[in-house]
DNA sequence: CTGGATCCTGGTCGATACTG
DNA sequence: CAGTATCGACCAGGATCCAG
């Protein structure tokens, strides 16, 4: 698609904080696709759910990863007022409209990551 | 010999060595996607000329990274057998074929990082 | 010109323990 | 159950110097 941005310096990865240098370094993040990825399937799920399909995460960073999405308005975050307290995360419609790219992401993956590997591997070109 | 992933579960975020992970590490290198974009546009550069068009990137991690695709097979590297070497680099067709999903990317983050922003600068939720 | 080697720093991530 | 705080290990990243 054509950059609707003017062509002296385009809106691309070379300013210090555009937007998809920006996104990447958060999507870049290790257990973020994950997050969104599991909620995108399961659709509302709480705390301790999500850790116990995320093998390896820690509280710590699930906590600061769910922070983190929560406040770039990627997911929202629901209080039952009961105790003990249950909370439940789901993506936003924003949240949901990143899925499309990262599918894209996922497929090119499980294309051509053999390839990638066969390349890792192999010492010499060709 | 690479040791094969049982394909019990999806081949999703779940495993570690799952293929959409490890792209996601690789692309989220700090100067990866720019690279890539650089290379995709221009076609062919040479070592100063990518550094020229990098600004702020370091000889180190221009090369690092730069050693990183060609490893990884998204990058050609050609070597003019001459005094001082003029060494081309260039998309192969693998890394050509990253250019899609980086699009997606790309559009996603001119079309919502705006979106972002806000959330994260709104103290309340909505 | 290319890019490797070295040293250093800051942020990320993980384990653990603690509070509400 | 949900979330925070602290500590420490590790590594990506940057500056500089050196070699082919």
């Amino acid at each position: 698609m054509g950059d609707l941005v003017p062509q002296g310096r385009r809106g691309d990865l070379f300013d210090p904080g555009c937007p998809t240098r920006q996104l990447l370094d958060r999507i870049g993040g290790k257990w973020v696709a994950m997050v969104i990825t599991v909620l995108a399937e399961q659709g509302e799920l709480r705390f301790a759910e999500l850790e116990r399909r995320m093998p390896g995460v820690s509280h710590k960073m699930l906590s600061s990863t769910l922070q983190q999405l929560v406040a770039d308005g990627l997911l929202a975050r629901r209080v039952e007022p009961v105790v003990p307290p249950r909370v439940h995360y789901q993506l936003t419609s924003l949240g949901r409209s990143l899925e499309a790219p990262l599918a894209a992401i996922r497929e090119w993956a499980e294309a051509h990551m053999a390839e990638v590997d066969l390349a890792r591997t192999t010492p010499g070109p060709r």
